[in-house]
DNA sequence: TATTGTTATACTCTATAACTATA
DNA sequence: TATAGTTATAGAGTATAACAATA
């Protein structure tokens, strides 16, 4: 019980981190159980939401780098799940939609995130879980994070952890 | 903005999981600039906390596999922040500290740690703070999360993601 | 025989860079 | 020349399994 440290700050960020990290994990036990990876799962969400977007919108919806969405969609397409067609407008886009067993994955996916959020509220009664919801919209905001938006986070400047040399002192 | 979902629950559960990534990564941030992972910081904050620490007890405090723990403290016993002794008790055993310059550094991480909180919860008031707080542990400690304990979290019953196979319906 | 720590190896995830085809 | 998508490659992080020393 660390006896240092008496006036410190309410660690909330520490229990935020660490809450995040179980609510993430979580989901992802959750959506393994339908075959989905967190990452599928977000690419059908967001082409639930916004069907024809391209390789590219995609990548920079979710974060990543077109590379990362060709083995995703892959993926999904060789699982019937996305399918990819050629633009008219411009060739060399395509121009990806969820097939009907990728809709029905997505009705699955929203089912298993309301028990998900049921489960992990479980906790706190409903003013409680009120009080909650209003707190982090408000940090969210602040953060400039889009509270509707399923951007992969954990995405800062990267920087790459070279290992930054060593410091002995 | 997803026209569906009318009566949708709180998603407190997604602001959680994205606010803890966020949280979690502006920390990395900050640590790697005094050369630090996260998981020497963690390390670093349990020795100081319980020194004398074994490599084996460590690593069942930060839910990691005892080879795991043999990297992180060789890269800090190189950087001169932790020193391994022979245990006399039992020969097998090391005993784990921090030197000097590792205290120096959790005094530096402590101060880190009051900034990031101050950061992150900058954009909620006072009182708003305290009920987030209470919020959260009270989620912590349904979920059984040792509010105190850095472990690393994230770990469930981790079963290996075997790409599951298809699900072409 | 069981346990601590170690090494060697392999696997997952994801980024970088070079490439093809369209524009 | 610039952009969408692709491929090949490499790197970080971390787990598994076999092993040596000690108990």
């Amino acid at each position: 019980m660390e006896p240092a440290s008496p006036g410190r700050p309410s660690r909330a960020a520490f229990l935020l981190s660490q809450l995040g990290a179980v609510a993430s994990s979580r989901f992802a036990v959750r959506t393994r159980e339908i075959g989905l990876s967190p990452s599928d799962a977000g690419v059908i969400r967001l082409l639930g939401r916004e069907p024809g977007l391209s390789q590219r919108s995609l990548a920079d919806r979710l974060g990543a780098v077109p590379s990362r969405v060709v083995s995703l969609i892959d993926s999904l397409q060789e699982r019937g799940l996305v399918e990819r067609t050629r633009s008219n407008a411009d060739r060399r886009n395509y121009e990806l939609h969820l097939t009907d067993a990728g809709t029905a994955v997505l009705r699955e996916l929203r089912e298993i995130a309301e028990k998900h959020e049921a489960e992990l509220l479980a906790p706190l009664n409903r003013e409680q879980i009120a009080q909650l919801g209003f707190l982090l919209a408000q940090l969210a905001a602040g953060h400039g994070l889009d509270a509707d938006l399923h951007r992969d986070v954990a995405r800062e400047p990267v920087v790459r952890e070279s290992r930054v040399g060593s410091r002995p002192a």
